[in-house]
DNA sequence: GCCGTTTTCGGCCCGACTGTTTTCAGTCG
């Protein structure tokens, strides 16, 4: 599949564009064709093939052209053009808060501006001021966004974010201060990193829960403090607002804040189309000027004639269509996952016993659990030898004989060797209840190699689940250099099932790509990848990003009964 | 550049903020 190439080129092409300050529908108009294309599972060269490529909504005469072209040829004439008449370094500059287009384009005629550097060096030397339309606010501004921008914080982990949320909305709450509240933005929709953090509420006295806002002990700076809205950074350097809204408003608020920002144009675009103006503040009838107000953001678009769409699928990747077609999936959620697929125990790395991880896993509500020691091969793991393998299904077989309404799967996290081979002969793998094949070595090899081992130990029969399919760690090191689509093509075409690591800074497979081994039917399985008992509670994040993914009840397996789980025959 | 139960031309999400302006353009979220 090359959508995502295509869609790279398409946001290339805007982003010159927005450069170049052309138009900008026409910037808006090339960013939306390439979120179609990105969004649409079809194989974009077979739509091109079958001339449909105009179905795609945002897609028309121009850009249909074009994708032909490049599809066919490789290049793309007028691509290569807008190219050579913008300067790679230009691009930089966008980064600095305030410098939009407009900005870059004057400065690059006016002053022959082209990189940070000299742009630093032109508001230091004071040649900023004298031009029209510039003063000494906007030259000392731009130094200090430029600043900013150097020392910018890369976007945290959901796995700090939520629970420092947590610990902020409790508090507030204690307060005394605060009628409604919740965070808003990325956090809600639990993409994998957010940037800052946004929360909204509702008060009895707004300039009360402000001021127990910026004294939370969570505080390290206060960076604005207004009426409705205060801005504070956190001793782990994060920034979070504050904003308290007017209860009435509180739903088309909550709507607006949640993003993303895409989804909201298009939402926006739609209620225009239904005669109505959707802003943060209410839903306006255009022809009589008549203000809706929402309770909650579900009201918002029960209010336009849509099912309520969950916060974790709002990135304009074909939800609203759904909505409008009454064909929105019914997402997994927590409360449907009956037990975990990835638990270590001290047999291996873990620092809890069987017992324990059992026990604990019971009293999260679960039927089971599969035990996933590391084989032999993870040295540092202290994988578990054949013998010690055996030895600890015998365990697990006499535990299972004490437990009640619990379940403990017997299984292993079997090593994909270099060389493609598994860490266990079949012998023993057939021995194991869930057998979960993971690549911890060899990760630099080219594409071909580490392909084809996954595929390899997925035509393995005894093969179940693939763990952390990529590789990813996120922040920290990029996937291993896997052909995807070959791999899902594998997954499906085998049986085997991929995992969804729920480890925070894994969470691997990605939201994007769960979508997509949804779409060729490939099962899930989440699993926490658990050390101790307390990482069992990581669950929650592997099931936002299968929720993220699009992905319903039937699509995961930990949503089965201990009785019906099943992996290949 | 795209698109059409108001339109094949004239729209295209909305509001706040900022700094530079005396009425607004650019940028941001």
């Amino acid at each position: 599949m090359r959508n995502a190439e295509v869609a790279g080129v398409l946001y290339n092409i805007s982003e010159l564009l927005e450069i170049k300050g052309e138009n900008t529908f026409k910037i808006r108009a090339y960013a939306k064709a390439a979120r179609a294309i990105e969004g649409t599972t079809e194989d974009i060269e077979k739509i091109a093939l079958e001339k449909r490529l105009k179905d795609i909504p945002g897609v028309g005469e121009s850009i249909a052209m074009k994708i032909g072209e490049y599809l066919a040829t490789g290049r793309l004439q007028y691509y290569e053009e807008l190219k050579k008449q913008v300067p790679e370094e230009l691009h930089e500059l966008l980064q600095i808060p305030g410098v939009g287009p407009k900005t870059l384009q004057y400065l690059n005629k006016e002053l022959g501006i082209k990189s940070v550097e000299e742009l630093e060096r032109a508001a230091k030397e004071h040649r900023l001021r004298r031009l029209v339309h510039f003063g000494e606010t906007k030259e000392e501004n731009i130094l200090k966004a430029i600043e900013r921008y150097r020392q910018r914080s890369t976007r945290i982990p959901l796995g700090i974010a939520l629970p420092l949320v947590k610990e902020i909305v409790e508090a507030l709450k204690k307060s005394g201060f605060i009628e409604k509240i919740e965070p808003a933005g990325s956090l809600r929709r639990r993409k994998e990193t957010v940037g800052d953090i946004d929360i909204l509420a509702t008060s009895n006295d707004a300039h009360a829960a402000i001021e127990a806002f910026v004294h939370l002990p969570v505080v390290k700076d206060v960076i604005g403090k207004g009426s409705t809205k205060a801005t504070i950074v956190t001793r782990e350097a994060i920034q979070v607002d504050l904003r308290i809204m007017e209860s009435k408003s509180f739903g088309t608020s909550l709507q607006y804040f949640t993003g993303s920002k895409e989804h909201n144009i298009k939402l926006r675009d739609l209620a225009r189309q239904k005669g109505f103006k959707l802003s943060e503040y209410d839903l306006e009838e255009i022809s009589t000027g008549r203000k809706v107000y929402c309770e909650s953001d579900d009201g918002v678009y029960r209010k336009l004639g849509l099912l309520p769409i969950p916060p974790e699928i709002r990135e304009d990747a074909g939800e609203i269509e759904a909505a409008i077609s009454g064909k929105l999936p019914q997402l997994v959620e927590y409360k449907d996952i009956k037990g975990d697929f990835h638990v270590h125990t001290d047999w291996s790395e873990g620092s809890n016993t069987l017992v324990e991880m059992a026990t604990a896993a019971q009293k999260l509500g679960y039927e089971y659990i599969a035990v996933t020691d590391h084989s032999k091969a993870l040295g540092v793991a202290h994988g578990l030898s054949e013998e010690r393998m055996l030895a600890q299904i015998e365990e697990i077989h006499k535990l299972n004989d004490t437990l009640s309404d619990f379940h403990v799967f017997t299984g292993v996290e079997v090593d994909i060797k270099a060389d493609a081979s598994l860490d266990f002969p079949d012998s023993i793998l057939k021995q194991c209840d869930v057998v979960v094949a993971a690549l911890h070595t060899g990760q630099k090899q080219a594409r071909r190699e580490i392909t084809g081992r996954l595929i390899t130990a997925m035509e393995n029969e005894n093969v179940d689940i693939i763990a952390h399919p990529t590789g990813r760690i996120i922040g920290e090191r990029e996937a291993y250099d896997v052909d995807i689509d070959a791999m899902l093509d594998a997954a499906a075409g085998t049986g085997t099932v991929l995992e969804i690591n729920a480890y925070p800074n894994r969470l691997d497979l990605s939201d994007v790509n769960s979508r997509k081994a949804k779409s060729r039917g490939v099962k899930i399985a989440i699993g926490t990848d658990a050390h101790n008992t307390g990482h069992l509670g990581l669950m929650e994040f592997g099931v936002d990003v299968a929720r993220r993914g699009w992905l319903e009840k039937e699509d995961v397996m930990n949503t089965r009964s201990a009785k019906e789980v099943r992996f290949k025959d």
